[in-house]
DNA sequence: AATGGCTCCAACCGCGAATGG
DNA sequence: GCCATTCGCGGTTGGAGCCAT
């Protein structure tokens, strides 16, 4: 029966997004919150599949969105949560606030992948390059300190499901069942906290509406105002490209 | 100043998962 | 349980900007 195309090809405008394209998206959700993505070209008055939509959001329009490059700490954790996940960049993302899944994949390509094979270390399999090589029974430095500091989510995740990541990236199946331990064999406490489910449900990071999709945003009796503050705040355009100077002041 | 190669990142594509009728 | 539809994820690409020559 053949897939159907995500939109219709004809009359759909693709490639970098205007100003105009983003106000019209900003505007449509701070007014509708999130819904059918399908829709909301369509509702936006945009030439753009619902798809583009989803993604110029989450990946750039999005308010609770950090901006600039990862910092070392970011990049560290990154690189812990890569040896245990594998390329779930979207499971990765959801452990580093305000980063998107896009963003670590493309840091992560572009510049952690480079420094770990400076390091000599295989970003795939976070082994010694030259252990690689010898294929000895012997825990490297660089194995011993992922070992040390990567612990498997409670979602289950163990980057093994597929067949491919957890082969890949795991130096053996015994990091799936590794605890979390520093030097002298006590737990990170930072990485444990990140991984675990009560760092996902700290509001104190959270964008205010995240766990409804956005759907509230912006509309909440008690702090409309306040967080359309905070967004316009966050972004690099002023209140006045929204046309949202009078609910802002 | 010109230009060719490189880097980086926003955006696209295709697939699988999830959901609803 | 099946099928159609929608969503979300990960891999890949295009092109703007940077840098070396």
């Amino acid at each position: 029966m053949g897939r159907q195309p995500c939109c219709d090809k004809l009359g759909v405008k693709k490639g970098p997004w205007t100003a105009e394209e983003d106000k019209k998206l900003v505007n449509f959700i701070l007014t509708h919150g999130q819904c059918c993505w399908r829709a909301v070209p369509k509702l936006a008055g945009l030439r753009r599949c619902g798809k583009s939509c989803r993604l110029r959001w989450t990946n750039y329009l999005r308010p609770d969105l950090k901006r600039g490059l990862l910092n070392e700490a970011e990049e560290q954790l990154v690189i812990d949560l890569h040896a245990s996940l594998g390329n779930r960049w979207s499971k990765i993302a959801a452990r580093l606030p305000g980063r998107t899944d896009n963003e670590i994949k493309n840091h992560w390509n572009t510049h952690i992948k480079k420094k770990l094979i400076k390091m000599g270390i295989d970003p795939i399999t976070h082994e010694h390059l030259q252990k690689q090589a010898t294929t000895t029974p012997q825990e490297t430095p660089c194995e011993v300190k992922i070992q040390q500091s990567v612990n498997v989510p409670e979602d289950g995740v163990s980057g093994n499901e597929n067949g491919s990541s957890a082969a890949e990236n795991s130096p053996s199946n015994e990091a799936q069942s590794i605890i979390e331990v520093n030097a002298d064999g006590e737990e990170d406490p930072l990485v444990s906290y990140i991984l675990s489910d009560t760092f996902l449900e700290d509001w104190s990071w959270n964008f205010p509406a995240v766990e409804d999709s956005y759907c509230d945003f912006g509309l909440s009796s008690t702090s409309s105002e306040d967080s359309a503050a905070w967004f316009m705040d966050c972004k690099d355009f002023g209140v006045d490209d929204f046309g949202l100077g009078n609910c802002i002041n």
